[in-house]
Order: structure tokens, then sequence, then C-alpha cells
DNA sequence: ATCTGTTTATCGATGT
DNA sequence: ACATCGATAAACAGAT
């Protein structure tokens, strides 16, 4: 049989789903989040097999994305104007492919209704937060200073929404870790928060304001991260043993 | 226009 | 056998 050239199985299908694809691309970046555009670049750098066909399963991966709860989007932050939000992964669904299959997982990953409520109202206010921050900047081209950059993404919200203190202490120095929460806790405040570790030393982006340090929770989820998926997309460097196509269009 | 995102439906593969 | 899971198609809305 044929074998793969490099991991990028040439111009064989690679055995991973579109999730497990996914997942590796947003695992494999600095912040642990990526645009849509650059899950499709992660992707066809590495798998030949994917610079073809474009339509079909970049339509595939978007329907993945939309329909797993395991997929998170994250708005994106005012100071980093683009095209479409960023999508990160759940932190309960870290341990996704624990049966060390990255075709089929044990069990799709799937958002208790009352927590996946709470997420979407909690990024549908972030959205909104970010809409009004865009606006007012909009309109007042020096920096609004009503808006402390720290909290930026601490939206107010209803009070049945946010158990938050009203007051957040977590300022400029803020640490937010040690503040007991259930185990399930998934705050967008988490999702936007970059890592620490030492896969990527450049951000893509330039950092431009303070940003908080993870949440231990956070942390602690990510460690138990299966370890194939990071092992696989650390292996998997960029092949450019031929150049991507201009443009993969059909 | 094109890209991004959501949703529904179908179907084959795989797990129990 | 049946239930899930994953891939694909497709219609469609909204954003840029």
């Amino acid at each position: 049989m044929p074998r793969p050239s490099r991991e990028s199985y040439g111009d064989q299908k690679p055995p991973y789903s579109y999730i497990s694809l996914t997942a590796m691309a947003i695992w494999s970046s600095p912040e642990r989040m990526l645009p849509l555009s650059e899950i499709y670049r992660f992707i066809t750098d590495r798998f030949p097999y994917y610079r073809r066909n474009t339509q079909r399963w970049q339509n595939s991966l978007r329907h993945n994305l939309s329909f797993n709860d395991c997929f998170v989007k994250v708005p994106r932050r005012p100071d980093r104007p683009g095209k479409g939000a960023y999508w990160t992964l759940h932190p309960q669904a870290f341990d996704m492919f624990e049966n060390g299959s990255l075709l089929r997982r044990r069990k799709r990953f799937k958002l208790l209704k009352g927590d996946k409520d709470n997420l979407n109202a909690e990024l549908a206010a972030l959205a909104s937060f970010n809409r009004a921050f865009l606006a007012r900047q909009a309109s007042a081209p020096p920096p609004p200073p009503a808006i402390p950059s720290a909290s930026l993404y601490t939206p107010p919200l209803g009070p049945q929404l946010s158990p938050e203190p009203a007051e957040l202490p977590e300022a400029a120095t803020i640490t937010m870790l040690p503040r007991e929460r259930p185990r399930r806790d998934f705050t967008i405040k988490s999702l936007l928060e970059p890592d620490s570790p030492r896969l990527s030393p450049s951000p893509p982006h330039p950092v431009l304001m303070p940003i908080p340090r993870l949440e231990a929770s956070y942390v602690a989820a990510a460690q138990r991260y299966h370890a194939e998926l990071l092992a696989a997309a650390h292996a998997l460097r960029p092949c450019y043993l031929t150049p991507p196509p201009p443009l993969p269009v059909a």
C-alpha cells in the first residue's frame, strides 16, 4: 500500500473526522481559538487531500461547527476587527475522544439545555456589548474612558444570568482563579483568555489590552485534553512540499 | 458577491 | 436490530 508521506497522507483522506481536524486546528493555536478561515488554512496546509473539493468539505466543517455543542462561537474582540467570529472548544468537551478514536467519538458532546441557554445568553450579551463598544468608538474617536479595558469582557448581564458580583474586582491585575466554582462553569471570560503554554511563541495579533489569567478550571480541563489530539496536531507541521493552490475555487 | 453561520434532511458506517 | 455518529447536500439568513 502506498505509504502516506509525512503525516500529510498525501492525497489520501486523513483518518480524522472533521471534528477532530477542527479541534486540532483550534488547539494548535496560541489562544485556543480560531476564525473559520484559519481553521480552513490549518487543514489545507497540512492535508493536501483537502486542497480539492473545498466547497464540499468546508460546508461540512461549517455544519459541524454550528451543530456540535463542543464548538463555541466567541464574538470577536472590538480591537480585532475581521470577518466571522472565533471558534473554540467547550472545556467540557475536552475528553470527547477519550476512547482514542479520532474518527468516531464514543458519545456526542451535548450541552444540557440550561447550560446551553446560559452560555448563549452570555455570548449574546458579549456580542451586543461589543457592538455598543464599537458604536461608541465610531462616534467618539478618542478612546472612551467610560469603559475600563480590563472589564471589556464582563458585560453587564441581567441578574438572573450573572451570578457574578456586581462590582468586578478583576481589574487590570485580575486573578479570578481561586473563586470556588462549580465544575461545569464555563464563562466567556475563560474563553477569551489566552493560554500560557509553550506551544506557539508568536501570537497572531498584538495584545492590546491586559489579558486576565486563565481560570483554574479551564487549565485543569485543558491539561486533560486528549493526548492524541495534541500529539497529532504537534506532529503535523505544515507540509509545503507542494505550495497550496492559490485559489481553492472549484 | 462572497463569506459565515444555522438548520434540516438523508444515508452509510459503526457501536451496543 | 437498533441507536448514534459522521459526511454530505442544500436551503437560507445575515454580515462584510
